[in-house]
RNA sequence: GGAGAGGUGUCAGAGUGGUCGAUCGUGCCGCUCUCGAAAAGCGGUAGGCCGCAAGGCCUCGUGGGUUCGACUCCCACCCUCUCCGCCA
């Protein structure tokens, strides 16, 4: 959410920003409910002025009887409100985050590469994906799996699940050597929480699990238990930034979702992930989201993966981001039609600024003693389903065993798969 | 799940229908005293909304209701604590 006051001052910028992101609100009908919704509530408030000064000592029954007109007045404009707010509240809610003046403006495939770790190395040799490798080394299975739980959901087997307790721990040991406070978040979390965040749990389009005759839902990414933790508190930043890494699983339905994009591990239904998450200061989100890259890069380059980072077009951004990078790293699964690979998303990382913070009423008290929205940053350390995969294809050998990434070796013991 | 108690400002804790947005203490900030600190004394200290301002409105777990007027009365819900039951 943004301030009311902004919109109203920066009417032209608002609109503009609003179909760079590709992002339907109408502005002029919002600031229309904002006048309307101030004339009734100074109206209901000039009137309750009235009715406290006369009912603070004991009133005559002469003011007694004008006082009930008034309350019925009263009355009327509140519920005249109450039908304004509505509308104009999810009007508001619409309107997505101002955007970056760097972020290159356009649609999903209009986005800038910024970084590139090396030519993504070959194998000499016809690389398989990971599910045909995790099928030969019996290291996954996705058939029982549909049967118990349905489509794209996964059992992982043997050193499969060791590997991935090693990943997790070797990212937990990496974050949290920055400052980062660990921490294990639920993961149903309430639906005012959830669009709170940005999303929408209950909408049509809905990417979320909801749970039935209740205000819970599955999360579908730590980032809603996170951003929650903090919610409805005035922080006190003067040591630093809060910085957490959570793990959390997340739950996504993938509604619509299928094809060449979704195979395997790539798209699925629910998955563990280590997340970063930051409450600080305005002036230090900039700073802090590139410090979030850095240590996504750290993690990538640790396991010597091969990576690009991604700044996402405007059209792609979503509603809370200000700034989005993705980190995208090379795989076999992602090849199409003959080719042996290509980028696919591992992470992502945005500085959400003060949107979020906003709808949480989450602020900061200033030396001056008054407060602030602070701003509110994310990013991916790793997850179970892609970093698997990405580390099958790259790490695969021609007897199609799979080795293990050298600094995963002490945290499972094992070599190879 | 059952029984009881309770939810008020940083914390602790008054307030049971009318100048209560809220006593007192504590914490925090400033000043005085001091070479400095402690102690002591004095003063200041919630947030949000509307407004150029003056000022006004809202908030005592949440949402309804009663009333001219609600922190105070009624109803529902949420949460916390104690005891009992159940349980991975």
């Amino acid at each position: 959410m943004l301030d009311i006051k902004f919109i109203r001052e920066n009417k032209d910028l608002i609109k503009n920003n609003c179909s760079a992101r590709h992002v339907k609100v109408d502005i002029d009908k919002l600031l229309e409910l904002d006048a309307r919704r101030r004339d009734v509530l100074k109206l209901a408030e000039t009137l309750r002025a009235e009715r406290k000064q006369i009912s603070k000592n004991k009133p005559s029954e002469q003011e007694i009887a004008r006082m009930r007109t008034v309350g019925d007045e009263i009355k009327k404009h509140e519920d005249a409100l109450m039908d304004i707010e509505k509308e104009y509240v999810d009007l508001m809610m619409a309107v997505p985050n101002l955007t970056h003046p760097e972020s290159p403006v356009g649609g999903e495939n209009d986005f800038k590469v910024i970084y590139t770790n090396r030519e993504p190395r070959q194998h000499d040799f016809s690389p398989k994906d990971h599910e045909a490798l995790m099928a030969g080394l019996d290291l996954i299975d996705f058939e029982r799996a549909t049967k118990v739980s349905g489509a794209k959901f996964y059992y992982y087997k043997n050193n499969q699940v060791r590997l991935n307790r090693a990943l997790i721990n070797y990212a937990i040991d990496t974050v949290t050597a920055h400052g980062y406070t660990l921490i294990e978040t639920p993961d149903l979390a309430k639906d005012s929480i959830l669009s709170g965040i940005g999303f929408n749990p209950r909408g049509s389009e809905t990417q979320i699990y909801s749970v039935e005759n209740s205000d819970l839902s599955l999360i579908g990414t730590a980032e809603i238990t996170m951003g929650g933790y903090h919610a409805g508190e005035i922080l006190d930043l003067a040591g630093g930034p809060k910085k957490y890494v959570a793990l959390s699983h997340c739950f996504r339905t993938e509604a619509g979702a299928y094809g060449r994009e979704s195979k395997g591990l790539y798209r699925v239904h629910q998955f563990t992930k280590l997340e970063m998450f930051i409450f600080c200061k305005p002036s230090e989100s900039e700073a802090l989201h590139q410090e979030i890259l850095g240590i996504e890069k750290e993690i990538c380059d640790g396991l010597d993966l091969d990576y690009r980072v991604i700044d996402i077009p405007t059209g792609d951004l979503g509603g809370p981001a200000y700034r989005k990078y993705d980190l995208e790293g090379w795989m076999t699964t992602k090849g199409r039609g003959g080719e042996q690979g290509g980028y696919g998303e591992i992470t992502s990382c945005s500085n959400c600024t003060d949107y979020q913070a906003r709808r949480l009423n989450i602020r900061y008290r200033k030396e001056d003693g008054t407060t602030e929205y602070v701003h509110m940053l994310n990013g991916t350390a790793v997850n179970n389903s892609r970093w698997p995969l990405i580390i099958a294809e790259t790490y695969q050998n021609k007897d199609g065993s799979i080795g293990v990434p050298k600094v995963l070796q002490k945290y499972c013991g094992l070599k190879k798969l």
